[in-house]
DNA sequence: TATATATTGAACACCGTGTTCAATAAGCAG
DNA sequence: CTGCTTATTGAACACGGTGTTCAATATATA
């Protein structure tokens, strides 16, 4: 009783590539049930027999693509050297067809909130190292501001094909995180 | 036949002030137009008469807000002034309860691309004024960035009943995003 | 006031949902 | 390989929202 029957692992595999085919041409609120288990080659009923609605295939999804691919978030891995950004940026593009979904806007709302939470501690703590003179709270607002757009600089370039080179990409970002830190010194209270 | 019908009028308002009120409590892919039209007291054929489908009544209240609260922004006003940003706060700090249901996630996803590209020509033209060795590709770049950290900000700063003062927060926004520019220096390309 | 038209309520077929049931297929342990 | 367990199937069902129609009614406008 050790792993997933062998069935429920297939049935599983066909409904996730299913929904990510489909996931290509709709977003995930217009996806169907009936049209997902057609599109998978599955009988209707088996679907209720593992989730409610298609976006707990996609909460699925993601979950394997947070456990898999980057695991190195972690914060118990002790992982304090600032090449995670690197290490993302080689997760992502070695799965960008996935991760342009996952991105997207035809993706999960919830992903870009998953991923901020998972990534949240570890940049601060990163910064409070960093600047150690600097408010708790005046970090988190600057990470309020930084992590979307990063965010949406990651879609951009993703979708655009990466016109620009990984490293000068991963330089840009890394720059504009510094520069925002600066911002700080102005703050009142 | 200069204005339309007192009783199309009617309709769609008593249709927007539903909406309004059922988007509190959920996104607007769950609202259903059957729903719509109980809550907002009229029968369901009057719907289809003016509306395909309950985003149809969001996008016409975004382009009411738009049009009535940030007509500011329009290009063609020639406002060179930078104190757009505080007119745009107060227009969101007057209409507080709005902004919150059309910034926050159970809004519309199109709300945001569509404030994006309001106010990307006159940041654009404002920045290329005060950086005119800086490349316009550059520049959008960091708007790219910029923008929807500014977004991200905002919301909290709606949602939180606005801890920190008006002047403090707007204030913080400006810095930010005069020491994103900075980084420009930096690129390489 | 007379005319135009927006709204109503009812009815309709259509479709996706969520559940059930017995029959069948496939995996798994001994 | 055999027998037991369990996942999947196909069919059926009631339910509810959809999108459209129609004549009847109410209301605005000229």
């Amino acid at each position: 009783m050790k792993n997933e029957d062998t069935r429920v692992q297939y049935t599983k595999k066909v409904l996730k590539d299913a929904l990510l085919r489909l996931l290509k041409s709709k977003p995930i609120n217009k996806i169907t049930i009936k049209e997902l288990c057609e599109e998978a080659g599955l009988n209707r009923g088996t679907f209720y027999l593992h989730y409610y609605e298609p976006n707990d295939v996609l909460k699925e999804i993601e979950e394997e693509f947070v456990r898999e691919k980057l695991a190195f978030f972690d914060p118990y891995m002790k992982n304090d050297s600032p090449d995670q950004l690197a290490k993302l940026f080689e997760a992502v593009l070695t799965n960008s067809e996935l991760s342009m979904v996952l991105f997207g806007h035809n993706g999960a709302p919830q992903f870009t909130a998953r991923i901020k939470e998972l990534v949240r501690e570890g940049v601060l703590r990163e910064w409070q190292k960093e600047f150690p003179s600097y408010k708790r709270e005046d970090l988190e607002f600057v990470f309020e501001f930084a992590f979307p757009g990063a965010m949406n600089l990651m879609l951009n370039w993703i979708s655009g094909e990466g016109k620009l080179p990984v490293q000068e990409f991963a330089h840009r970002l890394d720059l504009l995180g510094h520069y925002c830190h600066l911002a700080i010194r102005e703050f009142q209270h």
